[in-house]
RNA sequence: GGGAGGUUAGCUCAGCGGUAGAGCGCCUGCUUUACACGCAGGUGGUCGGGGGUUCGAUCCCCUCACCUCCCACCA
């Protein structure tokens, strides 16, 4: 066990290692340029054939299910998808491989507003208004389209190797899941929580609907502040109110000032006149709209179109006139103004006042403006009946279920974002009055009595009236999707399925819809299942191209697809798994695509290095009792510790971590290092050929696992030809790499080894020696770590081969040779001609060298460091001020 | 008005208590029979500024500057 060491039972806690090739005679080529579009379609079919996106097993055995975030029916992939399906794909192979049942079940939402906004333009194109055809005939147009282009987004992530179960694919519109909606909506209507009201809300006159607080994005705009004169008799300064929207002062009902603001009190109790409509109109006193701070001190009150006002008016008993229509046009209400764009009868308005001399003073000012999220209007506050979640009794339990730990984020930073919405949350306006979604199950009969229930009433159930008449509004889309991670699976029945795969295990989408969906879902699961729907929520970043937000006009847009047709999917996934990030931006460059595909590449062509070699020879796997060379023990010690680490990051969502790792050791280790030592060797197909070709089986065997979720295709490609069983590596065993199994002697030998090859090499150019002379080397068996010398001295072959010697002896160096440690091994090479002292290179090394040495005896010589420091950390100080001594000494030398 | 995150090599990003890493780029050499989508060697960083804690800070704390994002009913 001294030099060679007996492979032992290093795997006994591995896997079981798959059967011998079925057939030995197979070929084992492999075609000598790497072209994916070759093999991706024929393996996703395979896979799919042969079920392997389906769990397996019995029932109840341990299992790890997702559900996809169901993309936009009308939707086409983008890289955003790209990146969230590959890490959910990654984390799919990586568990089935690990031996789990996996289930990660496909659909897509039917995406209320944008789908209907895409039938519309189609059918604009026609010069054809939804109106024109009715609501039903619209609908059947959806579906017509549906049935036509939509779901082509499914196609595509078959493209980019999704391991989805096919067999479970769902749409939220299915009879089942709409079953689902309205169940849901019963229930909670039934408990008190939902409820119909009249009340100002987010209202798009672009789309014709309400939209919720969410699908308001507000931007800062140059706008202007505009004071108001309304005329009070009695008080002759009368009353200036500030506004950003002259315009709603049409709609004003009252004038509010603060009970306690001494600049007001002249006005209490008094009546204004509302200029333009010369309405009468009271001073109201209202403590909480009134910021005494703020302006005049005097606010308008327009109830109808204004959330705050609206609120106001309620407290004070004021009408509301709505004044500004639901196409954003001014209603009757608005007097001579009715039918005007509510911003030209903006302009009207100024203009009018200007006349008057009531536009007190206008400067500008700097505001927030919401803007409907689907199509960019500004949002107009409007007053209309509306359905709504009273959401505090949803949000409670859902935030205890992420402070109990049920629900845990990845990264954890957001589980503070989630507590910070879900405790200042607002109730939630679901209704939408638009024609393509869930309809409201709600009815109402001619007298008035609402019914709200799973089936369609006949007749009133309150009086009998025969004719109930559906609420024509449909619901918010993420009511629908809220349900998603159990409506796939049958809820409300208690079916197999979800008796068998819920609640799921991971949600793996952006942060961008941490409020719309995670948190709704969390709340909807823990409400009518009593279960939080998933153990874990990885948000992930948003993807940036060169660090900017990705825009067609910027034409900086990645298309997913394009990209794999030019790179292959493995590539593609590669490269996103890589930019994988914990922060929230995923940068992703065309310069990484390449830089994967390189890597695909370079493992394809390693694969045709070492699969001839294992066609001529019977060798499966090193066997117990192998005479394992440390060149094997080293590539074997790496390769635990790349499984490990593969392991460990994927367990912790860094796929940029595991990714590296895998890249690091196939490259760097394994083709740069291993391979390079080990050609001689197979040529000379001695008895260690024999084992450094079990060697590589297992490397190649156990690199192609390790890499298969990042790289499915190309893996399972080679996979084939290694072992005669084709399409069965999405189901082999995923190393997991075993620590104890390193071997750090072989590990710190390989690293000098390498260290002293490197520097021969550049000692080389340094010199300006042809790259190829040949140098006699000598190790000095005096060195500091001379335990490694009888070690390399075993290395002496590799040695000599790699570094290019002409000789290599042990000894002191001889006279006049150059002289180096490295790794605390002191070396000689014996050049040529030695320009004395005069290389600008050493110079410059001896310089930092002395650099360094300075700061290390000054450290070692402070007390207070010697006594503080741990004592492995002063060791490894003192070690490393040794070596650079005789580092400086050896190349000090003349 | 509140939060959150960021500022590390020319670019895109990792690292986060023991004097810095990757990929790409750049420079120098190589037809070394797996791979030029390659091999070998190299260049390149007061780790945003300033304080503090510590034997020791890129990493922890404070502060400033600048970016990004989220939330928010001040007219």
């Amino acid at each position: 066990m001294s030099d060679k060491r007996v492979l032992d039972a290093a795997r006994d806690t591995a896997p079981p290692t798959t059967p011998p090739p079925a057939s030995p005679a197979a070929s084992m080529s492999l075609e000598k340029t790497f072209d994916p579009s070759h093999f991706e379609q024929r393996w996703y079919e395979r896979w799919e054939a042969d079920g392997r996106f389906q769990p397996g097993g019995p029932a109840g055995s341990p299992r790890f299910v997702m559900v996809i975030p169901p993309p936009n029916v009308t939707g086409r992939l983008h890289i955003g998808h790209a990146y969230g399906r590959t890490i959910e794909d990654i984390l799919a192979r990586w568990k089935r491989m690990s031996g789990l049942r996996v289930l990660w079940v496909p659909g897509t939402d039917h995406a209320g507003i944008a789908t209907q906004m895409v039938v519309e333009r189609q059918l604009s194109k026609e010069g054809v208004r939804r109106q024109d055809l009715g609501r039903d005939e619209f609908i059947e147009r959806v579906w017509a389209w549906r049935r036509e282009s939509g779901d082509a987004i499914l196609g595509q992530l078959r493209r980019l190797g999704c391991s989805l179960d096919w067999t479970r694919t769902r749409f939220t519109m299915d009879p089942d899941l709409s079953r689902a909606v309205r169940h849901a909506f019963v229930r909670l209507y039934e408990d008190g929580l939902i409820y119909r009201g009249r009340y100002v809300v987010n209202w798009c006159p672009r789309c014709g609907t309400a939209v919720s607080d969410l699908e308001v994005v507000h931007r800062e705009v140059d706008g202007s502040l505009y004071r108001v004169k309304y005329d009070v008799p009695g008080v002759p300064e009368g009353a200036v109110v500030a506004t950003t929207r002259p315009e709603t002062m049409l709609g004003d009902t009252a004038v509010a000032i603060h009970p306690d603001d001494p600049r007001t009190s002249a006005l209490r109790g008094k009546t204004a006149v509302l200029p333009i409509m010369n309405r009468e109109i009271p001073v109201v006193e209202d403590p909480i709209l009134v910021d005494r701070e703020f302006g005049t001190g005097v606010v308008k009150v327009t109830p109808a179109h204004d959330a705050n006002d609206f609120d106001s008016a309620q407290r004070h008993g004021l009408p509301a006139l709505v004044v500004i229509g639901p196409d954003g046009k001014m209603t009757a209400e608005a007097g001579e103004y009715a039918g005007l764009d509510r911003f030209e009868a903006r302009k009207r308005v100024l203009a009018r006042l200007e006349e008057q001399g009531r536009l007190v003073k206008v400067e500008p000012y700097r505001h927030a403006l919401g803007y409907c999220q689907r199509c960019d209007t500004v949002i107009e506050p409007y007053l209309s009946q509306q359905w709504f979640v009273k959401i505090a009794p949803l949000a409670e339990p859902a935030i205890a279920a992420v402070e109990k730990g049920d629900v845990r984020f990845a990264p954890e930073s957001w589980a503070k974002t989630y507590f910070e919405w879900m405790r200042n949350i607002h109730d939630w306006c679901i209704s939408r009055q638009l024609w393509w979604g869930h309809r409201i199950p709600a009815f109402t009969c001619s007298n008035g009595h609402v019914t709200v229930s799973d089936e369609d009433p006949a007749a009133c159930p309150t009086c009998g009236a025969a004719d109930p008449v559906q609420d024509p509004d449909v619901l918010d889309t993420w009511f629908s999707s809220q349900l998603w991670p159990f409506s796939v699976f049958g809820w409300p029945d208690p079916t197999p399925d979800l008796k068998d795969f819920y609640p799921t295990d991971v949600l793996v989408t952006g942060y961008d819809i941490l409020f719309f969906w995670v948190a709704r879902m969390i709340m909807a699961g823990l409400r009518f299942t009593g279960k939080a729907p998933f153990s874990t929520v990885h948000l992930h970043g948003l993807v940036r191209i060169g660090g900017e937000k990705m825009s067609k006009t910027k034409g900086n847009v990645i298309d997913p697809l394009e990209a794999i047709e030019e790179f292959g999917a493995d590539a593609m996934r590669f490269t996103l798994a890589s930019a994988a990030s914990s922060g929230p931006t995923v940068s992703v460059e065309r310069g990484r695509m390449t830089s994967s595909k390189h890597f695909a590449t370079k493992i394809w062509n390693a694969a045709r290095l070492i699969l001839p070699h294992l066609e001529a020879s019977a060798e499966r796997e090193p066997h117990r009792g192998d005479e394992l060379s440390l060149p094997d023990r080293w590539i074997l010690s790496r390769l635990e510790a790349a499984a490990s680490e593969a392991n460990r990051h994927l367990e912790g969502f860094r796929f940029d971590e595991a990714a590296n790792a895998l890249y690091h050791f196939f490259w760097d280790e394994l083709c740069d290092w291993y391979l390079e030592m080990v050609k001689p060797v197979l040529a000379e197909n001695g008895p260690p050929a024999r084992v450094a070709r079990g060697v590589l089986r297992r490397c190649l065997q156990d690199s192609l696992a390790l890499l298969h979720p990042f790289m499915p295709f190309l893996t399972e490609e080679v996979w084939e030809k290694l072992t005669g069983r084709p399409g069965t590596l999405i189901v082999s065993p995923y190393p997991r790499g075993n620590e104890s199994a390193r071997d750090d002697a072989a590990e710190e030998a390989l690293g000098a080894f390498r260290a002293i090859v490197s520097r021969v090499r550049n000692l080389r150019i340094e010199r300006g020696l042809a790259p190829a002379a040949p140098l006699p080397l000598t190790l000095d068996p005096s060195s500091s770590r001379r335990a490694l010398v009888p070690v390399l001295e075993g290395l002496a072959p590799h040695l000599t081969h790699l570094a290019r010697l002409s000789s290599l002896r042990f000894g002191p160096a001889p006279e006049g040779a150059f002289r180096d440690v490295v790794e605390g091994v002191a070396i000689a090479v014996e050049l040529p001609e030695r320009p004395a002292g005069s290389d600008a290179r050493v110079e410059k090394v001896l310089a930092e060298i002395s650099g360094e040495i300075d700061a290390l005896s000054a450290k070692l010589q402070n007390p207070a460091y010697l006594e503080k420091a741990p004592a492995p950390v002063v060791e490894k100080a003192r070690l490393r001020l040794r070596e650079l001594e005789q580092k400086r000494a050896a190349l000090a030398t003349p």
